[in-house]
DNA sequence: AAAACCGCCTGTCGGC
DNA sequence: TGCCGACAGGCGGTTT
């Protein structure tokens, strides 16, 4: 499940590849991945164009293109962006869309559950991308202090771990990095967000930034489906604290972890040091 | 305003 | 072995 640190990892491994190199081929296999534009018209505005830069915001990467267009992509659930240097490579089973390039290289949108989206707009355009336009503060930038993080969660009754995850708030934590940032902080998913004192928040702000970080470091987490630009996998899956680990003990106190559905979510957490 | 639910998809897993 | 339902979780949309 990509999240902010999978993308990012994506974004930084296709940096040294595509850009600057004129886009000689699309092809769309899956035509419901394109949102707002039709499949001529993608092709029309893409094909000839160069990638002058790849940003990424939350949980998107945005194709900064030459003719002032931005091509938006979000992997959702299974969605992968994989350079392949040779097109002769077979393609996968689940392959949405293919960019080819001059030099024989292609980047290739591979996505098993087809959620993945694309979308072509104006650069900076984004108001019919209702999910980018709605996004919160950048958790790893400045602009993500405490004293943000405090104004987010000031009398609001809702619990925490869905505040964490609500892309309007903070932009990229997904289901992985909230709860291994409630673990590290030592607060239970479902505390009210309001009734974090001033060190929980100042720790929950920390833990936030340190696994984010730290999961960017390691390539982010491959449980199944993610891998990284070069179509390799993550290691951050070898340093989970408490995500997936049911039936195991806490590393932390030894007692035995839990899992519940909180705000809709399986959401992990140890009964002995996050306390309700 | 927020929470709960559904739809979008496919693959995997546990139970029978 | 094979079938079936539950589940995985991001996000948009609708309902409560």
């Amino acid at each position: 499940m990509p999240e902010l640190p999978e993308v990012e990892t994506v974004r930084r491994s296709l940096v040294p590849i595509i850009l600057d190199k004129p886009i000689e081929s699309v092809d769309v296999y899956y035509e419901r991945i394109l949102q707002h534009i039709t499949v001529r018209e993608f092709r029309k505005q893409t094909i000839g164009r160069s990638i002058l830069d790849l940003i990424r915001r939350g949980k998107y990467l945005i194709f900064q293109f030459e003719n002032h267009l931005d091509l938006v992509a979000h992997l959702r659930m299974t969605g992968r962006l994989i350079y392949y240097s040779d097109a002769g490579i077979a393609m996968a089973k689940h392959t949405s869309a293919v960019f080819g390039f001059g030099s024989g290289g292609e980047l290739r949108f591979e996505d098993v559950r087809k959620f993945g989206t694309l979308d072509l707009v104006p650069s900076g355009e984004y108001e019919q991308i209702k999910g980018l336009h709605s996004l919160g503060v950048e958790p790893l930038s400045e602009a993500f202090s405490v004293e943000h993080l405090q104004d987010l969660i000031e009398n609001r009754s809702t619990k925490i771990k869905g505040l964490l995850l609500d892309q309007t708030k903070i932009a990229g934590l997904g289901n992985i990095y909230a709860d291994e940032s409630l673990f590290m902080a030592k607060i239970h998913p479902e505390r009210p967000a309001s009734s974090l004192g001033r060190e929980e928040v100042k720790r929950l702000h920390r833990a936030i930034k340190e696994v984010l970080q730290d999961a960017i470091l390691g390539q982010g987490t491959t449980l199944r489906d993610y891998r990284t630009g070069y179509g390799r996998e993550g290691s951050f899956q070898n340093k989970l604290q408490i995500y997936g680990k049911k039936g195991e003990k806490c590393p932390r106190c030894g007692v035995d972890l839990e899992y519940k559905k909180v705000a809709g979510r399986t959401s992990h957490f140890c009964p002995g040091c996050q306390r309700e």
